[in-house]
DNA sequence: ATTTCTTATGATAGCGCTTTCATCGAAGGT
DNA sequence: ACCTTCGATGAAAGCGCTATCATAAGAAAT
């Protein structure tokens, strides 16, 4: 509080008695400068209560030390917990990150790209590898690093995770558990190319089996639970009602398993019930959620290292594939 | 993508035949110029791709329009939504959100402070009251505007939720259900002010009431749905067990509610269990449960708005206080 | 006509930092 | 001793934009 402007290089450089180029060596790179240089210039820089302008840093260096996210949403338990690891893992080599939301919208993407570029950020995190053509010219015109989560293409970096198994893996499940009508609850799949892979892969196993998913047993909705509640109740009110339901994430599978139970069916015994993701609930609810674990803390925290080194000049367009597991619990049972 | 190198906006003033002046005008106070020289402007800076560097502009101008968030955590269904509301707000006045978590941590919510501040950040969102020494230094000499939310503070403007009255009503409530013996799990109380608030206001109900909430009924849990877990275990263990259990959060008392049935305890038939926050879970959960709903997108967008009026210079650190209200459903009962 | 406003645009000085490039003394090599 | 290398620092040219002030040309007022 020694003086009242923000103080700047050039105090911190008179009031050490060095010069301008000095007190930024301090700051940025201080093995540059002799021991006991260094520790005068700290001793200023703490009177004077110094802070470096990071804007103007960036525009001096051309690098903003910055890293934009673009989720869906930030209000998913999902897209939470891989930027908070995302985050913290960005955070610990001096980056900050900036988060933009798209809601579903293709548009609204490209926007955030543009706004997001326009800030000057150094590396961006995008879900999904589903792009509007302008989004791909602005990507390319501009020189920031990529990293794409859950669903990877070709010109970037990936971290992703194997949506279609997932599917396929509840799917076999099921069938192996002798159920041969099957439903499931998918998200709006505009622009959503994680649920197309998992209803893809279910449907690969189904059609393996020589099983039928009639568009009567696939339910679009909202990604909330109430969405997963009413696309149960879809496919319950069905004349030929399916012994089980997928949902394309456990929220949907939750919310189907409380409208089966909201008509007093059974699950698993009357309904059997699975998800894909496992997030925490799935684990303690009743009965204990069937599902795929999905690793999304390791997600954010691979795909800011695959970014940190895109932008360190490392890694060339590395796709890490993580790898998901079946977990079988509760929920399901033979028909 | 016309040219390699970025466009800068002299190459734009070049191509459409005017000055630098006029194409910063054009891009960010169209109104100035005449319609024709605007049309020829924005044409040029289409046919270049050229996008405002965001950098510059900052340093040019003084502003940043960006805005921090620090956040204890990403990885909850609660900051998460209070972060999307905010976030969407903002964006939607051409702001963009800058985020960080601390983790619980005081020492790391300052250094948060310190590196957006260095960040050039125009506004702040910061959660509770409680703050390091050295971060009120930090704000003080900064000219940032500065929101609080969930707990407000005399120096800054707020958006908050009466946290003790939250705790008020759920005891209340479990009272004039003639519980006498009522445990609560509740999260760490270091570096929260939320959750001391809230237990404070089940005390002053028992108080009232001539009860006593001796500290053997009150377990400190990490805020997660296995410490709600826990947390419960460790009150059903004791010698005189509660009647009823208050947590926390909604997710304690999903936690508890799981516990109890795991025991083979009825809720709310042998433990009556009740949260504070309404989360999207709590309502259709069996039982459904009784909580107190915290109006949690509605923080975030208030909080937005007055972070904008501040920015604007108008407002004064105005505090706005959000109604909350208590949910009874299934999940209490009189003893 | 002359003066006074207005409106549209230009010229240009920074914003606060980083980063060559240059300098200079001390250390190392022969 | 003499040249080279190296380590530590300084000088100063930008980074790409905004904002102030100046200017010019009409419009309005007298």
């Amino acid at each position: 509080m020694t003086s009242h402007r923000k103080a700047r290089l050039v105090d911190v450089a008179r009031d050490a008695g060095v010069s301008p180029a000095t007190v930024s060596r301090a700051m940025a790179q201080p093995s540059l400068l002799a021991l006991e240089t260094l520790t005068r210039v700290r001793d200023s820089a703490r009177r004077l209560g110094y802070l470096t302008d990071g804007t103007a840093r960036a525009l001096a260096s051309g690098r903003s030390m910055t890293i934009g996210a673009i989720v869906p949403t930030l209000d998913s338990t999902i897209f939470a917990r891989v930027l908070q690891s995302f985050q913290s893992t960005l955070a610990r080599e001096g980056y900050q990150l900036l988060v933009a939301s798209h809601e579903m919208s293709l548009a609204a993407e490209t926007e955030a790209v543009r706004v997001l570029l326009a800030r000057g950020v150094d590396g961006l995190m995008l879900v999904g590898a589903e792009r509007s053509q302008e989004t791909l010219r602005l990507l390319a015109t501009s020189d920031v690093r990529v990293v794409l989560t859950w669903v990877g293409a070709p010109d970037f970096a990936a971290v992703t995770v194997d949506n279609e198994a997932a599917g396929r893996l509840v799917a076999e499940h099921l069938i192996s558990l002798g159920h041969r009508r099957i439903g499931m609850v998918v998200g709006h799949l505009a622009f959503n190319d994680r649920q197309r892979a998992r209803l893809a892969g279910v449907r690969q196993a189904m059609d393996q089996a020589g099983l039928a998913l009639p568009d009567a047993l696939v339910s679009e909705q909202a990604l909330t639970m109430a969405g997963g509640r009413a696309g149960c109740a879809r496919l319950l009110d069905l004349a030929e009602r399916p012994t089980a339901v997928i949902g394309g994430i456990d929220l949907f599978a939750i919310g189907s398993v409380q409208e089966a139970q909201a008509r007093g069916l059974s699950v698993p015994g009357e309904l059997s019930v699975a998800g894909i993701d496992d997030i925490e609930f799935s684990a303690s609810m009743m009965p204990a959620l069937t599902t795929v674990r999905i690793p999304t803390a390791q997600i954010g925290q691979v795909a800011a290292s695959t970014l940190l080194a895109e932008i360190g000049g490392q890694g060339r367009g590395e796709h890490t594939r993580l790898p998901i597991e079946l977990v079988v619990r509760r929920s399901t049972a033979p028909t």
